[in-house]
DNA sequence: AAAAAAT
């Protein structure tokens, strides 16, 4: 049974933005995690991805900004008060929306700062003075010694991804940042992953620390299907693109592990004719701010991306995630299947694998506890790519062959020649020409049953419901297991 | 190994 966020009287003005927004039932970890930071309590909070960590945080904190006046005598008018980090400029920027919808009818104000953007708007929004501020650390860090911000009154501090904000590459930025924070202060970590050596590390930044769980760490939702499939490097795209005109063209995240391997498939995606944006790096801050917002309007079915886009980016209803190249890091495969199936919405989550990824399967399997075995998939190819398109063509798959796809008959031509020609078909400005998906679809394997419908149905996981444990607890579950 | 975060 779960509570209702008018059970937790909290201030007027916050329960009319919680209502104008739509806001009814808590989630399980909303429910434990708001009263004990009402409470002021440090906390460490686990739960999976889509289950609304930020409204478990942001509001209890507007709250407590409300309710308790900045103590001490403060030079600025609206020194900043409550700081949230993290590791992306759009996750900065989503998290910067929905506090500023929850302060809507407070006065408390609030700002957002990262990268890539001009300096001076931001400096001037500091300058007017804001309670909450939402940054990433090196934007964060050149304010702090531009002196356009001062972190000296900071109550609260959050670190959401935490465990991305505590590794190796961000870590210096975060202690520096950190050592400018008063040490008497509230922290706060959330994240869907939580490894032994990221939690050990973590409580070192916490004061008597209540951890919360609401399912095991690195557990992926169970209104995520889960599919896995075997393929060869070569069928990828087109394994894609099957998949896509199978699934009636719905729109999904396509994971690439590189940028260029990013900027490379949205490039020949969108030769295929499928409406495509690509996220990463690389891009400019605006180009990927609008290739985030072309998706979310709908003008784009494929958003291909690097993990710049793993975490937290909550866009209402993708109906599927694809893994067109395993994660290295087991955690980020976590993340990046919580693009879809949020807020208890069903959601696919397709992997693709080939057979140098099976250590980083392994991998996955072990953190999220499934024996994952990936299904051949039939990849079918056009009868022919070039020419005689108007011949006729038969139209009866051929009979069944329950083993990998078949190769293609003439040798395949190098990687490199097939760049070559892409590079020859776009400096000649083609027509977006289609062999691959505008053509009739041809299975190798005409009995396999269609692709989406042969992946194993995993059961869904029990997940232990929320326990709240003290210091102790804690302690004990940091200890290394096998001793 | 790669991406991310400052320019």
């Amino acid at each position: 049974m779960s509570k209702d966020f008018s059970t937790l009287m909290l201030a007027e003005p916050i329960q009319r933005a919680i209502a104008e927004m739509g806001y009814e039932a808590m989630t399980p970890i909303q429910e434990q995690a708001i009263p004990v930071v009402l409470a002021g309590q440090d906390v460490m909070g686990a739960a999976q991805t889509g289950t609304g960590k930020t409204a478990a945080f942001a509001l209890p904190l507007l709250q407590r900004l409300l309710k308790h006046e900045n103590g001490s005598a403060s030079p600025a008018r609206h020194p900043v008060r409550a700081l949230v980090l993290l590791p992306t400029r759009e996750l900065a920027n989503q998290v910067a929306d929905q506090v500023a919808k929850f302060a809507k009818y407070t006065k408390l104000r609030s700002a957002v700062v990262f990268g890539g953007m001009d300096m001076k708007p931001q400096v001037a929004e500091l300058k007017k003075g804001v309670e909450v501020l939402v940054a990433t650390p090196g934007r964060l860090l050149d304010h702090l010694e531009a002196k356009s911000v001062s972190l000296g009154q900071v109550e609260y501090v959050v670190l959401d991804e935490a465990d991305r904000m505590l590794d190796i590459g961000f870590l210096p930025d975060l202690q520096r940042i950190l050592a400018h924070l008063p040490k008497k202060r509230t922290t706060l970590l959330f994240s869907a992953t939580f490894s032994t050596e990221i939690k050990r590390l973590a409580e070192s930044y916490l004061q008597n620390p209540v951890l919360i769980e609401v399912a095991r760490p690195n557990a992926t939702a169970s209104s995520i299907e889960q599919q896995f499939f075997r393929v060869g490097d070569a069928d990828k795209r087109l394994a894609l693109l099957q998949l896509f005109r199978q699934h009636d063209k719905q729109q999904a995240f396509v994971f690439v592990n590189s940028r260029l391997g990013c900027a490379r498939l949205a490039r020949m995606l969108e030769r295929d004719g499928v409406r495509t944006a690509a996220l990463h790096g690389d891009k400019s801050q605006d180009e990927r701010l609008k290739a985030l917002e072309a998706f979310k309007a709908g003008e784009v079915d494929l958003l291909i991306c690097t993990d710049v886009a793993a975490r937290g980016l909550d866009i209402k209803d993708v109906p599927a995630v694809v893994n067109y190249d395993v994660p290295f890091h087991a955690e980020d495969y976590v993340h990046r299947i919580g693009r879809t199936g949020r807020g208890g919405a069903s959601g696919l989550a397709i992997t693709f694998v080939t057979d140098h990824e099976d250590r980083q399967l392994a991998e996955i399997g072990k953190l999220i506890g499934k024996q994952l075995d990936p299904q051949p998939l039939a990849v079918g190819r056009p009868a022919r790519e070039h020419s005689a398109r108007a011949e006729p063509r038969n139209e009866r798959p051929a009979a069944a062959t329950r083993e990998r796809p078949q190769r293609r008959e003439r040798p395949e031509r190098s990687e490199r020649a097939r760049h070559a020609e892409e590079r020859q078909t776009y400096r000649r400005g083609a027509t977006p020409r289609d062999p691959l998906f505008d053509a009739p679809y041809e299975p190798s394997d005409s009995a396999a049953a269609p692709a989406w419908e042969v992946a194993p149905r995993q059961p869904a996981p029990q997940h232990r419901s929320g326990n709240i444990k003290s210091k102790s607890k804690v302690a004990a579950l940091l200890r290394p297991s096998g001793s």
